[in-house]
DNA sequence: ACTCCTTTGTTTGACACTAAAATTACTGGC
DNA sequence: GCCAGTAATTTTAGTGTCAAACAAAGGAGT
């Protein structure tokens, strides 16, 4: 293993990921950084020595040796740095606030209508506000929407569910905020936190799942995520799982969101006299935590689904987990009897011990999500993200100012 | 667009991109160069100068100008290198010897049984005796196997069908023949030798199909062929279309191969009573082209399922292109009928139009690219192929020697 | 023929990164 | 306490790449 993420980082990447590494890691010697980042430790010594300078760095403790010079931990100054973070839903934008670190700072909510033609602008003016008050210390601006997005780097959206076809979000938050600004699909800014401060610390391909509304999925391949031709990779929610089943939002029968989004098994729900036409999806998971067995077979035959879809993935793409999480996920436990067998019986001998890691649910995830897209920026050392992610790591570590 | 291919080189890559640059393309200006790889013309300058020296490169003629001096022209030296690729199937090897610029030099088959408890040492004397006569041009030797390799890198092959488990192909063959050896499955070698001269010049994510004996995929995704987790990626073979359908190869019912591979074919069409219990494929396809109806609907309904179960790869990942290939396509015309509808029926409108090319089928493509993994070894600026792939580079374009 | 323009190719000085040697700061054995 | 051993860090000298200035080689207009 040469190193950890991705490929070594050269010019003016070479401070950002040893801030970025910092960030997501305990504070770590100079060798460390630099084996981490497969740069030689002459190097980092320079580098670090200009981020002590600049108050972004600061040296810690010294570690007692076992046999040999101790080494000089390193560590991020607390408040060197801050990512605004924020997710757009049909109703509401929520904002984070976040340090190098990951720790959430601020948490914030607004009212938000998709549907209004002046909607990137409004986005701007909910974003200006916080924006001004962060100030100087912010990196950047990252974005969360649920639709596919030309590039993170230009960010034109399309969003069928808002009526949205190449709306401007990224250039006109630029334009309003005087800030990097990163827009990705929603599920893939929970990769991206993944990437950061989770699962991807360890493993380099894996995909991440999203039940809720409708089932969505990132994939981390080879340390990188994949975003497809025109960003649209990931929409599994359409794979057609049976030739006359229900009507689909996207004009389709039979997509697999269509039964098991949380549409789809409500509306099974009230077809078996679950719940009331009324009823709401709280009511089906109360009946199946009560041990109402009908409840529970339409959680069962949704995990049987979504298992069976997933194992088709797993053979094309052979990732080293899965990783599950959504606003669904707090009925999985329901879920998980259909998923279990149905994903693992076609899986070759050699996939069957493919581990499923179930995340559990916080309602700030996604906008943290969306902020982690500005603090991946520093290992984007393939250059994905452009020049806005190359602003970012400017900030970040830049040796002018 | 930086870059015509994966990031810009770095170090020993350099020259070796260089000279990969130029075996793919027409000659070109050094600026040209300098462009398609993201280096300053001042760096193309000195590393051709070097390898003018070193007589793999040469100067052709100039170019006139359309207001400007002329470019000087940059063309490689005829066989300055050569490439050894080798397929192993259930019965025989297959071998050629490549030119830089992709020319098949030679093309042997030998009589082989992967079965032999000593496979590996016999496949290394297959080669020995090519390997001897190339000699010094000799650049390496690429393997392509029908099953699952740990790394390029390493070679230890799992092949069910061959009864292999981490057999040492990789570390036998480097012993014995003393050049680079990159071992990969043999789908993954036609990605490559796409990459390289085919549909990779002008697209950065496709999917390679085979059909034929199994079905099989490679991806090359955002200009990377990408292996998975454990070197099994793209086993859409398996996928499970079916809840009781024929039993296939891996023990599992309803795989896509026991339905459309060549043996679910022609078992489907021996149960119509299409073809006798010994009758071969080839009556089959005689039978459709002849304008049997229930011949051909054997082929269409084949088309049907490999339609549908691409149509959930395309969603997921979203590639440009799609392209066809293998020794089952002779029959494409009977397929499509099927396949092009249920393909495109679940795309997403922004999809419908996804290109899907069908490429003719030629006996030497399989050892074809398996040379070709040698030859991509230039462009492999991310080092996937690890201490092998830097042989390779080093023999083509190092400054020392 | 002369001048200006355009594009290619080369030279030069600066700079980022490195390998290897030197230095530093410990531990552990005596 | 002294010495050998060990590992982190820094220094030093060198290499590869680039930006910018420069040289070369033509076209087009006058």
């Amino acid at each position: 293993m040469v190193s950890t993420r991705g490929s070594t980082p050269r010019g003016d990447g070479v401070p950002a990921a040893i801030v970025g590494l910092l960030g997501t890691r305990k504070p770590s010697s100079r060798v460390d950084i630099a084996r981490s980042l497969g740069l030689s430790p002459a190097t980092v010594t320079q580098v670090t020595r200009d981020l002590i300078a600049r108050g972004v760095v600061e040296e810690r403790v010294s570690v007692p040796s076992r046999g040999g010079r101790p080494a000089k931990l390193l560590g991020l100054v607390a408040g060197a740095g801050v990512a605004l973070g924020a997710t757009v839903t049909a109703d509401r934008v929520a904002l984070v606030t976040v340090e190098l670190d990951g720790s959430v700072r601020t948490w914030t909510q607004h009212p938000f209508s998709p549907n209004s033609p002046d909607a990137p602008r409004e986005l701007a003016e909910i974003l200006a506000g916080e924006v001004n008050t962060i100030g100087e210390r912010l990196l950047g601006v990252g974005v969360g929407v649920p639709g596919s997005v030309d590039s993170q780097e230009s960010g034109f959206v399309r969003a069928p569910s808002f009526g949205w076809h190449a709306v401007p979000i990224g250039p006109v938050l630029r334009k309003t905020l005087d800030a990097p600004v990163l827009v990705d699909n929603d599920v893939n800014t929970l990769a991206a936190a993944e990437q950061v401060y989770g699962i991807g610390r360890d493993h380099s391909s894996y995909l991440v799942v999203t039940i809720g509304k409708g089932i969505g999925c990132a994939m981390v391949l080879d340390k990188a995520i994949y975003r497809g031709a025109t960003g649209s990779a990931g929409e599994i929610g359409h794979i057609p799982v049976s030739s006359d089943g229900p009507v689909c939002g996207c004009g389709d029968t039979g997509c697999l969101e269509a039964h098991i989004g949380a549409a789809g098994l409500l509306r099974t729900a009230r077809e078996r006299g679950l719940v009331g036409a009324r009823g709401r999806l709280a009511t089906l998971l109360r009946a199946a935590r009560d041990g109402d067995t009908a409840a529970q077979d339409v959680y069962r035959e949704a995990g049987e689904l979504l298992g069976r879809s997933l194992s088709g993935i797993v053979l094309t793409l052979d990732p080293e987990v899965v990783v599950l999480m959504g606003e669904g996920m707090d009925a999985w436990e329901h879920w998980r009897p259909g998923f279990e067998p149905a994903l693992r019986r076609c899986l070759a001998p050699t996939r069957a011990e493919l581990p499923v890691v179930v995340e559990p649910w916080r309602d700030d995830q996604w906008a943290r999500g969306a902020a982690s897209l500005v603090l991946a920026a520093p290992f984007d050392t393939a250059g994905n993200g452009g020049e806005q992610s190359h602003r970012v790591r400017a900030r970040l570590g830049s040796r002018e100012t």
